[in-house]
DNA sequence: TTCATACAGTTCTAAAAATGAACTGTCAAT
DNA sequence: ATTGACAGTTCATTTTTAGAACTGTATGAA
């Protein structure tokens, strides 16, 4: 598959990974959420190399995740902070954190903790339906296909029927 | 900076990102939540190769993400699904979705919709404080250093004061 | 009995991407 | 005149990924 292919699928998970989904896009806006403006200050702080985060900073203000606004004339320099796109994003930071949080501590416990200022409490961060307001679960989910869904798409098989019948000495 | 030492940034984030933060583990994980189980399945949704596949299958395992369950002895064969620890990325998922279909659908409109089976609406994920039920945005975050941050870190400049001195001429 | 097909991989080579290190160019301070 | 900050760019090397073919067990069909 061609990368760039991602974000003509139809499916906004995957265009979603065609514009962040590669190893350093994420954490560069980590560092984005943490007030890092600069090519420097990412760079000392991710150690990555200094080619792909000019060209990742690129691509993301390609796709409007970053704005790059000048802040200094003589040498041209710039700032890379985020868009309102790219504060869209901060769910989907959240949610990493929190399985982080979940799942990969060590014995000594979280890195960093999260005081919402709204109420003053540290907090973890839930998702919940609009709705109704409830904790969501995979579960609790159904899915249909939406005006953008490919028409007659055999692209996402919920299941490979007919083929099974041949494994019923465990069904 | 080796992709494996993500795993031991003290940093959720860094940590969640080694463990599927690459171009494909998201992708496979899409079709895991929509009901594929089989190597066969995963290959043909997707278009991985089926080198790659294995690989990330076999590190998705050994991560915790999916479960290898056996459902066909005689020439042996396995199923993955989802564990809990991979159950709980359904927010992540989520999160990326609605990302998605916030600022990458075309005209046509989202390719799928989704409904709470609880309340039976149509709806959107949203990210909330745990504890007040807000929901949350970056600028309301305050960020404090965990049990698990690194000591005298220099890992995470909030800024790099001192040098900025110089720049005063548009301050 | 032979042949084709399903399934879950493994192996191999070529192409693409990432790393690491050095280099460029402008300006400020010394 | 020299040094250092900053924001990149260039290039050789290494690592990953893609693409295709191959392996091996078993089933069903001819």
């Amino acid at each position: 598959m061609k990368w760039d292919a991602l974000e003509e699928e139809p499916c906004s998970l995957a265009r979603t990974i065609g514009v962040i989904g590669d190893r350093w896009s994420l954490l560069i806006l980590r560092e984005c959420f943490l007030r890092t403006r600069r090519f420097e200050g990412f760079q000392s702080a991710l150690g990555i190399t200094r080619h792909l985060l000019a060209e990742r900073l690129k691509k993301l203000v390609r796709q409007g995740v970053l704005r790059r606004i000048p802040y200094r004339e003589a040498p041209k320099r710039h700032e890379y902070i985020l868009t309102q796109k790219g504060l869209d994003l901060y769910p989907v930071m959240m949610a990493l954190v929190h399985w982080g949080d979940t799942h990969m501590v060590d014995e000594r416990g979280r890195p960093l903790l999260h005081e919402h200022r709204k109420c003053g409490k540290l907090f973890n961060p839930v998702m919940v339906c609009s709705e109704c307001g409830e904790p969501l679960s995979a579960k609790e989910v159904h899915t249909h296909p939406g005006p953008g869904a490919r028409p007659a798409s055999p692209r996402l098989p919920v299941d490979k029927p007919a083929k099974a019948k041949r494994s019923r000495q465990a069904a």
